[in-house]
RNA sequence: GAUUCGUUAGCUCAGUUGGUUCAGAGCACUUGCUUGACAGGCAAGGGGUCGGUGGUUCAAGUCCACUACGAAUCACCA
């Protein structure tokens, strides 16, 4: 059957990804072999593919299927996260558009929505993460609010709280007015802006003297409480004790003293408003100041902000500027660079916000994991992220952990109607403990009168937990081991080996993962963490949809195929560094496709001869590419050791391309449509399948069709479950002999190419110097040589070349251009004559023979011999030259 | 502002404990190639003072100091 000259990804990739699933090949259980586990991290569940996706996945296929084929129990897990926040928006947003108010149809409703949502678009990336050919165990396709999941959510709440380690309190919180909840310090992204600074007048009471302060916020004086100078100022000195009036408003707040002032910054007053700072709170509560609130949830401004109530705090602050402007009580403005915090997620400013909220206790659960990363129980790829980690490990801030969101695992904690509050799993118990709580503190014989509450007594907390809470379990809970601590899953398959992720979120995942995997097993929750860079378009841009740079990475596999897309990307992307994708390397990729593809189609078209005998150049061909393999095999062990994936692709891409096909193919080839023998024939096979091997976990598709050709296979055998070969010894001395002959052939071929001498033509080829003339029948093939001869003399019409200190002359006869020859020796003695004079120079200073070691020496002398006998080789052709002239 | 990392060919990157002809790879580029695997190809080439300055050393891309530029993380003064 002929096969197509260009090879066609779309058919063979979706027919062999169906012949992997419905024989339940990805799928893993528990047994006696070694187990290799990976977790997905979990995308977002309606969320669709995007580059950095590839990259990611990619990375992580790769892993998983060279793990099974070295023989591992290889288990992908696969999964989504509910995105608490992002998900919620787009719900509201939805709903919106329908007309419907999300406090309208209340929590119930709403959380159905969001489901229906969910089932509708959740999964989609799960489906296309199979178009990329990721070999995940579908059976174990995991989500972050499914029942298990929330189940151990709930259950990890409750534990920490029981131990202490959850506290519920009022403290300055990250609030998104926007999404309208709290947010922890990780979500928030500072960034550099365009501001102003706002020089205003506070009148002294009963003076008619003004403090002057500077702030970027005029909008936030109407929650001053008290106007701040250091007492080491003696500028301001004059206002100690006094009290100064609020603009506008003229509220009296004290003048209060504390080093904290810096006297050189704007007018070394500071305006202090403890309930939209976070350092003011924290003047706020040394000095016992009123703290004053003067935002509503959504940003607009609350009874406090008397005229303003209503408007929006970006809106109040430019008509706040025209009324102090009127009133006289604005000095000056300048332009200010400062820095503001969004939220990550809706890019909104964040408000600092004083509120009650949920948190954890991180410094001593931060021990443990800090340590497993300090002594590399854990490593970081590249390791120069152990710092990063080190640093925020060590000044870890207590995680706000509470959101006020629906869509999420509620809060288990229940409000009894006179105060406080039970935590537990369900209403029963909570109200089983609500009823315990109460009566802990009276009489038991019931004369209080208190009665037991009944379930509609107690009020669940209406606020859920940040997604983080859930995905932080993720590798001990894909395998129920916070319910089910003693499975057989967790048991087996944890701790996991290598994590593949991004590194903007070290903090917010890998941090918290390994935290809780000391917290709830007591051990590393995985060996390896391996940090992608970011994709970035070619110009080095983030990809993004306002710059429209990303391409639409189904496109892409459409265009070049899955395998091609893999290659692109992987070439782009060495570990650590930030990946410069161009679309430009999924063609490279395309092309290596190509490449293979024609590499078979040229061997599956021989008929074989099992009369003819094996030529010596297959036969020596065939023992060296034997041990180019084993090379390479070992080559790649130690790359991939080091996580080094592109360069192990590049590895047997150099292998395939150059080695097999350039060299080895064409030393094999037989003369156009005549047989080849049964010893090569068999030889070539066997190498085509220890390529597709070697190739399958870089692109799964076209290795498992090729294989599947090269013989007839059962059903249900497949590449992918094949066993790659151990590196073994291999034959270094046929390596370095085999250099020598491409130096010898492509020195031929550069003579050709400058003589303009067609390949066809048959030249003849003596040598002067030491040679193997073991090789010859290789260097014959491969240069079309009619003999080879040793002469101790050069002939005056040939054009030679050197290999080391062996000087090879191609007869050429009439066609010899000896003025060509002389200048082109003579560049040559010059270059080697240079050479040797820097070598002398070494060689003669007494402090390198006195200090170097003795086998440098060594090396340099060894030089000076092969420079001065070549020198001499060169001046000796330069002289049979003369004498033939 | 603090800390960390980086700067090597036109581009993206390797270069281990300082020492072999060590200055490398892929892509891009140049030249030649029409029958027989593949032009999505074959063959052969050109291309870098290793960011700069100084130091240590017999010897520096590699170690040290300073400096310029870039990136990341953290912290921020209103």
């Amino acid at each position: 059957m002929e096969l197509p000259s260009k090879y066609n990804p779309a058919e063979v990739e979706s027919k062999w990804y169906q012949y992997w699933l419905q024989h339940n090949m990805f799928h893993s259980t528990p047994d006696e072999r070694e187990p290799y586990t990976i977790v997905i991290p979990p995308p977002n569940v309606t969320g669709v593919l995007h580059m950095g996706h590839i990259l990611n996945n990619t990375i992580q296929d790769i892993l998983i299927r060279r793990a099974r084929m070295l023989g591992k129990n290889a288990c992908w897990v696969p999964g989504t996260d509910h995105a608490s926040i992002a998900t919620e928006a787009k719900i509201v947003e939805k709903l919106k558009n329908e007309g419907i108010k999300k406090t309208d149809i209340g929590r119930e409703a709403f959380i159905e929505h969001a489901w229906e949502w969910t089932h509708k678009h959740g999964g989609i990336i799960l489906e296309q993460l199979k178009k990329l050919g990721a070999s995940c165990d579908w059976d174990r396709t995991c989500f972050t609010m499914d029942d298990v999941r929330s189940e151990s959510v709930l259950k990890v709440f409750i534990d920490l709280f029981e131990k202490g380690l959850i506290y519920r309190g009022v403290r300055m919180i990250n609030w998104d007015p926007k999404a309208q909840t709290a947010l922890s310090d990780e979500e928030v992204i500072y960034k550099e802006v365009q501001s102003k600074l706002y020089y205003l007048r506070y009148k002294v009471q009963g003076e008619d003297r003004y403090a002057t302060i500077a702030t970027t916020r005029p909008e936030t004086i109407l929650g001053d409480t008290a106007v701040c100078i250091n007492p080491k100022d003696e500028s301001k000195a004059w206002l100690r004790g006094k009290k100064v009036l609020v603009p506008l408003i003229d509220r009296p707040v004290p003048i209060i003293e504390d080093e904290y002032v810096d006297i050189e910054f704007g007018t070394g007053c500071l305006k202090v408003t403890p309930a939209h700072d976070v350092n003011d709170y924290m003047l706020g509560e040394k000095y016992r100041l009123e703290s004053i609130d003067i935002f509503n949830n959504d940003g607009t401004l609350n009874k406090h902000g008397a005229m303003y109530a209503g408007m929006d705090r970006f809106e109040v602050r430019s008509k706040i500027e025209k009324d102090l402007k009127a009133a006289g009580l604005l000095e000056k403005i300048e332009d200010y660079t400062n820095k503001v915090g969004y939220s990550e997620r809706t890019d909104e400013a964040i408000e600092p916000k004083l509120s009650m909220q949920w948190f954890l206790k991180m410094s001593d659960l931060a021990k443990p994991a800090l340590e497993a990363v300090e002594k590399d129980e854990i490593k970081l790829i590249p390791p120069k992220y152990k710092n990063t980690y080190r640093y925020w490990m060590e000044n870890v801030k207590d995680w706000c952990i509470s959101r006020q969101l629906w869509w999420g695992h509620r809060i288990p904690a229940y409000y009894l109607p006179e105060g406080g509050f039970v935590v537990a799993s369900t209403p029963e118990e909570a109200l089983e403990k609500a009823n315990a709580l109460r009566m802990k503190n009276v009489c038991p014989c019931g004369c209080s009168g208190l009665k037991p509450l009944k379930p509609e007594d107690l009020r669940q907390d209406e606020d859920c937990l940040d997604t983080w809470f859930s995905s932080w379990l993720w590798p001990i809970s894909v395998f129920d081991g916070i319910n089910e601590p003693d499975n057989k899953d967790i048991n087996y398959y944890y701790p996991t080996n290598d994590l593949v992720t991004a590194p903007d979120i070290l903090f917010f995942w890998v941090a918290r993962m390994i935290i809780s995997g000391f917290e709830y097993r007591k051990e590393a929750c995985f060996k390896n963490v391996y940090l992608t860079g970011i994709v970035r378009d070619k110009l080095g841009r983030k990809m993004s949809k306002s710059l429209g740079n990303s391409p639409d990475p189904i496109e892409l596999m459409d265009k070049y195929g899955a395998d091609g897309v893999r290659m692109g990307m992987m070439l782009a992307a060495p570990a650590g560094n930030d990946v410069l994708f161009d679309e430009a390397l999924c063609e490279q990729g395309r092309n290596f496709n190509n490449k293979i593809w024609n590499a078979y189609r040229l061997i599956s078209g021989w008929k074989v001869d099992p009369k003819l005998d094996q030529p010596k150049a297959s036969a020596l061909a065939v023992e060296w590419f034997e041990a180019r393999l084993g090379k390479t095999l070992a080559e790649m062990d130690d790359l991939f050791d080091k996580y080094r994936l592109s360069e192990a692709m590049m590895c047997v891409y150099k292998l395939f391309w150059d080695e097999f096909s350039s060299w080895f193919l064409e030393i094999i080839k037989p003369a156009y449509q005549q047989p080849i023998d049964s010893i090569t024939h068999k030889a070539v096979f066997g190498f085509f399948e220890q390529l597709c091997l070697l190739l399958h976990p870089f692109m799964p598709f076209i290795t498992e069709e090729l294989w599947q050709h090269l013989e007839q296979r059962e059903p249900g055998e497949s590449l992918m479950l094949q066993q790659q070969r151990k590196p073994t010894a291999y034959n270094q001395v046929i390596l370095d002999k085999f250099e020598l002959v491409k130096a010898v052939v492509s020195g031929i071929r550069t003579i050709r190419l400058e003589k303009n001498l067609p390949v066809k033509t048959a030249l003849a080829l003596e040598i002067q110097g030491e040679h193997d003339a073991s090789f010859d029948s290789l260097i014959v093939k491969m240069g079309n040589i009619s003999s080879i001869t040793q002469v101790s003399a050069k002939a005056s019409d040939a054009a030679s070349f050197l290999v080391n200190t062996t000087e090879y002359s191609l007869l050429l006869g009439a066609l010899i251009d000896t003025e060509e020859e002389r200048k082109k020796m003579n560049n040559e003695l010059q270059y080697q004559e240079g050479f040797l004079q820097s070598i002398l120079k070494k060689l003669n200073n007494p402090n390198f023979i006195s200090r170097a070691p003795e086998a440098v020496i060594e090396a340099e002398r060894k030089k000076m011999a092969d420079a001065k006998n070549k020198i001499q080789a060169i001046k000796d052709s330069l002289d049979s030259l003369e004498s033939n002239k």
